[in-house]
DNA sequence: ATAATATTCGATACTTGGTATCATTATGAT
DNA sequence: ATCATAATGATACCAAGTATCGAATATTAT
């Protein structure tokens, strides 16, 4: 009934073909007509090795001969192509992450911080009809789930 | 199927009983021990007298008599105590909003502004079932609905 | 290869939204 | 009326993110 989820959280080994992934983005960003730099992959690069959904001063940080500037024009790049996703935490702590697939959610875990995706939005028909109930077209919807991952559970 | 919704728009009388809801939040307040004082009314005021979800620094510039930091400080325990709700719009510009009732989500008119609430989160059961499949006690959520009101699809 | 051109970079300054400090003032229980 | 305590507001501060602009770097054409 419900899609299942990919768990990708940080207990695993270091990144799973986090290099091929990074090509794979600078491949599609160079389509778009953005240059390969090597800042701009020192970013993607960091941002890929991130395993749980990381702020914008923590991925300066990690990257100390990259320019603030730049890190977050690199940020936003790939926010406005696709390749990552902004995420609310609880406390509305705006985080980064990399987008996995197209439209999706996440289940974050309040106590390690892990996330995973919900690949599916069963949700959105629903509210389409309950928008439409209320005379509203919806366009779109913000939609983020906070709990507890299984490991944190059994801690 | 889906709850109905209740539409608070702008185009409205100047606001229903504004005056009484300001005196059930400044009671309701006294009765957590919050001390009743003139600013405080000033800041709650204001905040019933807004229709559309509106911003902390709208808010201060409506209220030129107090200060900054006490605006603020208002505003937050509203949101703590249940009596306000902050609204994330589209372009995650953060707002508030009076609370209507218990737990609701919004639908949020990009056009106009306005904002009408959906008063029973169906989506809940449904998010419950999708974070237990992949492992997650789910503790809580997030929503936000966009798109545009009757009126504004009329225009 | 090299030059021309447009993009990107990074240092810096700025903006916005919000919080901490702290001396002063107002509240409300007694 | 007194008095401990909460609330205020001016100010300074902080964090996240953007604008500016001269210097450096990629691409493209030659």
């Amino acid at each position: 009934m419900i899609a299942a989820a990919n768990k990708h959280s940080d207990h695993e080994h270091p990144r799973p073909r986090s290099a091929a992934v990074v090509a794979d983005i600078i491949s599609q960003l160079s389509d778009l007509g953005y240059r390969d730099t090597e800042p701009r992959r020192l970013v993607i690069s960091a941002v890929a090795a991130q395993s749980n959904p990381f702020t914008a001063e923590e991925l300066c940080a990690s990257l100390p001969c990259v320019g603030r500037a730049t890190v977050y024009r690199g940020l936003r790049l790939l926010v406005e192509t696709g390749q990552a996703c902004r995420v609310l935490l609880e406390d509305h702590d705006l985080r980064y992450q990399l987008s996995h697939q197209g439209h999706h959610h996440h289940l974050l875990c309040g106590v390690c911080g892990a996330s995973a995706d919900l690949e599916v939005c069963h949700a959105e028909d629903m509210l389409r009809e309950a928008a439409a109930a209320a005379g509203f077209r919806m366009s779109g919807h913000w939609l983020e789930v906070f709990g507890q991952c299984g490991e944190c559970i059994e801690d």
